[in-house]
Order: C-alpha cells, then sequence, then structure tokens
RNA sequence: GGCCCCUUCGUCUAGCGGCCUAGGAUGCCACCCUUUCAAGGUGGAGACACGGGUUCGAGUCCCGUAGGGGCUACCA
C-alpha cells in the first residue's frame, strides 16, 4: 500500500457482537470508542452479529443491541438493519465464505483436518498442556480414509512453533508473543461453523476494516490471528485491544449479572436499557462513558458528542482497566438535567411520570420543569419531588402534623402563619412568586420568625411534603385558588391538634 | 501453573526527562449563600505500588519484585 492509498483509504471500524442477549455497558464503550475514530476520520462504522455459535445465539437479541445504539444516538452506517455493499452482516449467513477459505488454508499446508474426540481432548487437556497437536502432521492419505469412515473433524490452523510474533497495538505500541506458547487453534468447527479466530478475519478483510477494535481479552489471541491474515496473504488493518472496565470495586470484569456494592448498597446499573429504566439521559452516559480511559483533553469534564469526535484518537486511549466510576454518572446526568432545554426536558420527564402513575399535562409540565432541573440527578427523581402538581388536585388532603409542623415550630406558630398567610395571600394584587416572597417575608417580620419557619410551613401546606420546589413557584403554578384551599385545609386539621 | 497486559489522590484522569512544591473531576469534610431539597461559591484532607538502574536531572526511560486484570474451549 502506497503512502498515497494510506491516506485515501476510508477508515472502517465494526462493532461485532454475539446476539447472546441484552447489551452490556462495557461492550457499549468499546463500540463508541470505534464509532467515535470512524466519525473523526470521517470513515463508516459497521455492526456485524457473530452469531457462529448457536447455542448462545438468542433470539431477539439483535433488535436489543440496536435498540441501544439507537437510544444512545449511536449511528450504525452498515449493519443488518441498515444493509450495505459489504452484507450480509450477520455471520450465520457467510458460512460458505469462511468455509471456502478454511478449505484454501488446508490445501495451502496452513491448516489441518484433526479428527481429535471430546474424550481425546479432555485426556489431553487433563495433562495439562492442552491439544498435542496429533493430527497435524498425519499423511493425506490417513486423513482422507478417516473422513472416509465418517469420522468428523475441526479444522486447526498450523500455528509456527518456533521464533517471536510482534504485533502492533495502537494503544500499548508493540507486543511480542513466543510463538512455542500457542496452540493451534479451531478455526472450523465440526458443524461446519468457524469460530472467531477465521471468522472475524474473513469478515473483516471483506468488510474492509481499517482499524479492529476490541476488548484487551483478545489481546493472548493476537498473534495467532496475525498468523492467520499472513497465511491468508492479505492486507493486515490496524489493532487497538481496548481496555475494559472493571467492577466499582476494582475487582474483577464488570459483570454482567446485577450486583451490589457494599459501599453504595445498590446496584448498578450495567445494562444499556438500565440506564434508560434509573432515568438517566442519553447524552449524559455517553459523556460517562468517553470519559473512562479517554479524556477531553484539557480539563472539562462535560462535553458533547461532536466536541469529542473532534479531539478523538485512539492513541490516546489509556491502556489501564478502569473501575467502574458509576457515582459520577449521577453528577454528571445533573449536569445535563441543569443545562437541558425546558422542551425537551419536559418531553422526557412525561412518560417518567405517567408511569408513576400521574396524568401529565404538557403545559404544567413545562412551568414545572425550570424548578426541576436544578434538583434532579435521575428523571426519575421527579415522581416524589414534583408528582404532586399532577395528581387530581380535588383529593388532596392535608399532610399529617409531623410534616406540617416543622422542626423548630409549634402547633400554635404554625396555625398563626397558615391563618396570617391567607388574607395577605388574598389581598396580593399579583399572584406572582415574586410578590408572594414579598409579602411573606414582611409576615415573617411581624410574626418575629425567620423566614424558613414561614415559607416551610406553607411549603408543607401546599404540597404536602417537606421537601419540595421553592414554595412560591409552587403556589404560583397552582394558582390562587388552589393554594388558598390548601392553607385552610391544613389549618382545619390543625384545629384538631393539641400540640 | 504457563503466557500476555496493566499500575498517578477512595474513584475517573492530566502528565509523553527539567514547566510537578504532581493539575482537573468526582466523592468526602468545612465554611459561605439560602425558603426545604438541590444548585452554586470558597477552602481542606487525599496519589506518582516497591526496589534497583540509566541520566546533570525520573511520575515520565530500562530491569526486577509485588499487586491487579485477562487468556489458556469445536464461547465470543
Amino acid at each position: 500500500m502506497t503512502l498515497n492509498d494510506l491516506r485515501s483509504a476510508p477508515v472502517r471500524t465494526r462493532y461485532a457482537p454475539s446476539p447472546t442477549g441484552p447489551q452490556h455497558i462495557g461492550g457499549i464503550r468499546s463500540a463508541l470508542f470505534g464509532w467515535l475514530y470512524a466519525r473523526r476520520h470521517g470513515g463508516q462504522f459497521i455492526l456485524r452479529i457473530e452469531d457462529t455459535d448457536q447455542k448462545r445465539t438468542v433470539p431477539g437479541a439483535v433488535e436489543l443491541i440496536q435498540e441501544s445504539f439507537d437510544w444512545l444516538g449511536i449511528d450504525i452506517d452498515e449493519g443488518p438493519r441498515e444493509g450495505g455493499e459489504y452484507g450480509p452482516y450477520v455471520q450465520s449467513d457467510r458460512l460458505e465464505l469462511y468455509q471456502s477459505w478454511a478449505k484454501r488454508l488446508v490445501a495451502q499446508g496452513h491448516a489441518y483436518k484433526c479428527f481429535a474426540t471430546a474424550e481425546e481432548l479432555s485426556e489431553m487437556r487433563a495433562l495439562g498442556r492442552g491439544y498435542d497437536r496429533r493430527y497435524r502432521d498425519i499423511p493425506d492419505w490417513q486423513a482422507a480414509e478417516l473422513e472416509a469412515q465418517g469420522k468428523s473433524y475441526v479444522i486447526r490452523f498450523k500455528m509456527p512453533q518456533s521464533g517471536v510474533t510482534v504485533g502492533a497495538d495502537m494503544i500499548r505500541g508493540q507486543v511480542e508473543f513466543d510463538n512455542t506458547q500457542l496452540q493451534d487453534a479451531v478455526i472450523l468447527k465440526s458443524d461446519g461453523y468457524p469460530t472467531y479466530h477465521l471468522a472475524h478475519i474473513v469478515d473483516d478483510y471483506h468488510m474492509r476494516i481499517s482499524h479492529v477494535t476490541r476488548a484487551v481479552e483478545w489481546l493472548p489471541s493476537f498473534p495467532l490471528h496475525l498468523s492467520i491474515w499472513e497465511a491468508l496473504g492479505w492486507e493486515k488493518p490496524q489493532f487497538a485491544h481496548l481496555p475494559v472496565m472493571l467492577n466499582p470495586n476494582g475487582k474483577g470484569k464488570l459483570s454482567k449479572r446485577r450486583q451490589q456494592f457494599a459501599e453504595s448498597g445498590r446496584s448498578v446499573p450495567v445494562l444499556a436499557r438500565e440506564f434508560m429504566e434509573a432515568g438517566y439521559l442519553p447524552e449524559a452516559v455517553i459523556n460517562f462513558l468517553i470519559n473512562i480511559g479517554w479524556n477531553f483533553g484539557d480539563d472539562r469534564e462535560v462535553f458533547s458528542l461532536n466536541e469529542a469526535i473532534e479531539r478523538f484518537d485512539l492513541k490516546d486511549v489509556n491502556p489501564a482497566n478502569s473501575a467502574y466510576p458509576i457515582k459520577k454518572l449521577d453528577w454528571l446526568n445533573s449536569q445535563y438535567m441543569q443545562r437541558a432545554d425546558v422542551d425537551k426536558l419536559a418531553r422526557r420527564l412525561k412518560p417518567v411520570l405517567e408511569s408513576a402513575g400521574y396524568r401529565v399535562d404538557e403545559e404544567r409540565l413545562r412551568q414545572v420543569v425550570p424548578l426541576l432541573q436544578v434538583r434532579l440527578k435521575t428523571l426519575r427523581d421527579a415522581a416524589p419531588m414534583a408528582g404532586f402538581f399532577f395528581a387530581d388536585w380535588s383529593t388532596f388532603e392535608a399532610p399529617p402534623h409531623q410534616i406540617l409542623i416543622q422542626r423548630k415550630m409549634t402547633v400554635d406558630g404554625a396555625r398563626m402563619v397558615l391563618s396570617r398567610s391567607l388574607p395577605t395571600l388574598e389581598d396580593l394584587e399579583d399572584f406572582s412568586a415574586a410578590a408572594q416572597h414579598a409579602a411573606m417575608t414582611r409576615l415573617a417580620k411581624d410574626l418575629g420568625l425567620k423566614n424558613g419557619q414561614v415559607f416551610g410551613t406553607l411549603r408543607a401546606a401546599v404540597t404536602g411534603q417537606r421537601v419540595s420546589p421553592p414554595t412560591f413557584e409552587t403556589m404560583e403554578i397552582l394558582g390562587r385558588d388552589e393554594s388558598l384551599r390548601r392553607i385552610k385545609l391544613a389549618l382545619e386539621s390543625l384545629a384538631l391538634a393539641t400540640n
């Protein structure tokens, strides 16, 4: 390849998951890095489904994978749903391709048929050295005979038995492997399906993948893959073995199993859809993910996908695995909540409130959102904080006394505050929050109470909650009639209180 | 066990031989602001795993050790 070819060769990266179930956030992050690199270079991002293990394939998983990417806004250029000129993009639809290349490797002496039975294999394993290459050098006539007898076989790749394989990794530089450590891996199984080792190479080549991005667990088989590329006589792509995320406590690879961690006592989201269910914004999740193993470069923590694209480079990815910093997502999400456009946030809040059982009026929601933005960590926090706006007002009941009578207040004090508030609010020409605030501040002074004592008592009366959006803004939205009605309700309730 | 990778505040990270008395973020603590909860502001505690080299000079390069992670399937 000439320098010019290198310049013009488009960057094509791919994410190649097995359709074994819902998407793990670790896989998403790997995909994201490949996607970012493709976008940075104006290239393409391909989704390829690696379903060569029939036993593990689960129906519907492909749709789940696509949903995850849709939600996050990671667009796919070529894939099972999008199509593309290098399809099909599902490996089980490409079986003949793998088989013909496997045959070719056998014909050229780079691979061989291995007739070892499961029993033989497990005996060898018990000896501790793995497959001993016993069929590597049997004469052709013997292989033909075994095959004629109907013995089943796999095709194994002949690894060089000496020397060193040196691989170039974009993230950590040169990596060396002693060839004598490697076994003759199976590349075509007895059921005619290829293993990952063969399939991904055949596909990456035919799909013109320019940069192979995948998790570090593939590093040990890197020399195998390099040897296969070599044997096939194909120009190799570049490789980047991405670090993985560890559990929040730093122990072990982040597991798909929902688990709890002692420090927080709560289980952390690890599946793509769990982030959605937990009320995180996709932009925040993306930002969060990009910041693990890569950073923006000038101390910025909050940035958009487009801003990240401009700066992203696989070479800058930190080679070290990292503990899953899930606590940072709460902060990041709240940053996005604060900066969000009101209409947009309202649209996202609506279904969350509805699923909490509220009937949501959009106009009212837009009024409420600005009060919420600075207070929410996740979308789900909206329900306990502001659900009362969307409940049936006619069924509102005064809260229990322990809520109505806040700290540093007495029954009489609360009664006083509420009864004096009534006429004050009633007489207000303008029921805006600002006007209320001014009037109530005066009242507090008259009563010799702190603002907090007065405002808090009103808050409890009007919202039924100890914690709520600001009192006067809340009353402005509820309206004067409803606010006064609630205050009267609270007074009636307090009338029965004895102190 | 063998092989491979990794190692900076609790955590995510900046640092690519002198700009580092190691910067940012989060989390934590304190104070300020304040109408609850938040948000915001200010400040604080908090790290170069260890040991050898190389060099005038090492967080930065090399080698060991330790620790962590991964691979070692007819799974990917």
